[in-house]
DNA sequence: AGCCCTGTTGCCGA
DNA sequence: ATCGGCAACAGGGC
């Protein structure tokens, strides 16, 4: 699930937790975690959350003692805010305020929690480029500029932008009718601008359906995505233009999009 | 029941 | 620079 649309809803979701005592810290799966279990308990146990921020698909909560709790999902992790029913595949739970938990969901172990004193240094250490809501079209150019690559190479690129992943990239890509396989260097300027909007464009739309699939729009491609990886034939055509829907492979990801209109 | 395939993440080595 | 393989697990098809 978490590409920058869901990030972004994670971190809203994150928010209810702010400013109440952490009671307890419960670390329930050691594998994801990139810093030592004490030192995580240091930092958690007894403060408080204070605010939230977002670079790319990492979330970071900021404690009361200037430290930062950063999260990262992997392919299947988010965070779950609740009272009583507690979510299968717990990886750290926390109690905070009256009775409400807090915790870091990861069904198959994959993703980081982590614990750094310094968010520039850290997206340095990651090698993250500019969060894909916040790049401005200069720097968008100019990234474009020195890319040889497929265009979903180059989305896809966190050090290059950071927060697009495979299935945003599909749908960018669809929306404007450019071939996945499409090489940075053959589109045009013009086409590169409007790239540069359809990205902003796609994202916030996703954001303002909390990146749920079956509340985008009509047109869009995600919401048959799911049904397209397991072969069904009624979900095959484009919502668009009617065309066949096609799976390969660029950049050693699964890409969907319409044999058709995207040329 | 149980095997096979697919998958939203990123890292690593050839 | 690009590629496959891997990590770990769920869920659908057959």
């Amino acid at each position: 699930m978490p590409e920058l649309p869901d990030v972004e809803i994670f971190r809203k979701r994150a928010r209810k937790a702010l400013n109440k005592k952490i009671k307890t810290v419960n670390i329930k799966q050691k594998k994801i975690l990139k810093t030592s279990e004490s030192t995580l308990r240091k930092h958690l146990n007894g403060n408080k959350f204070t605010g939230t921020s977002r670079h790319g698909k990492y979330l970071f909560m900021k404690i009361n003692d200037g430290y930062l709790l950063a999260l990262h999902f992997g392919m299947t992790g988010e965070i779950s805010y609740y009272k009583k029913e507690k979510p299968k595949h717990i990886v750290l739970e926390m109690e905070v305020g009256d009775k409400y938990n807090f915790a870091v969901i990861s069904i198959r172990k994959l993703g980081e929690i982590d614990i750094t004193d310094n968010l520039k240094k850290f997206l340095k250490n990651k090698n993250l480029g500019k969060d894909a809501l916040s790049i401005n079209k200069k720097q968008f150019l100019k990234l474009t500029e020195k890319s040889k690559g497929s265009i979903k190479t180059f989305l896809m690129d966190q050090s290059k932008i950071a927060g697009i992943g495979n299935i945003y990239t599909d749908e960018i890509l669809f929306q404007l009718g450019i071939h996945p396989k499409k090489k940075v260097e053959d589109l045009e300027e013009k086409e590169l601008e409007k790239l540069f909007e359809k990205m902003k464009n796609v994202l916030k739309e996703a954001i303002k359906h909390s990146a749920i699939r079956e509340k985008m729009p009509r047109n869009y491609l995600i919401k048959k995505r799911a049904d397209l990886a397991h072969n069904k034939e009624k979900a095959d055509k484009c919502p668009k233009c009617g065309g066949k829907i096609k799976n390969i492979t660029v950049g050693g990801r699964s890409a969907y999009f319409c044999s058709k209109h995207q040329k």
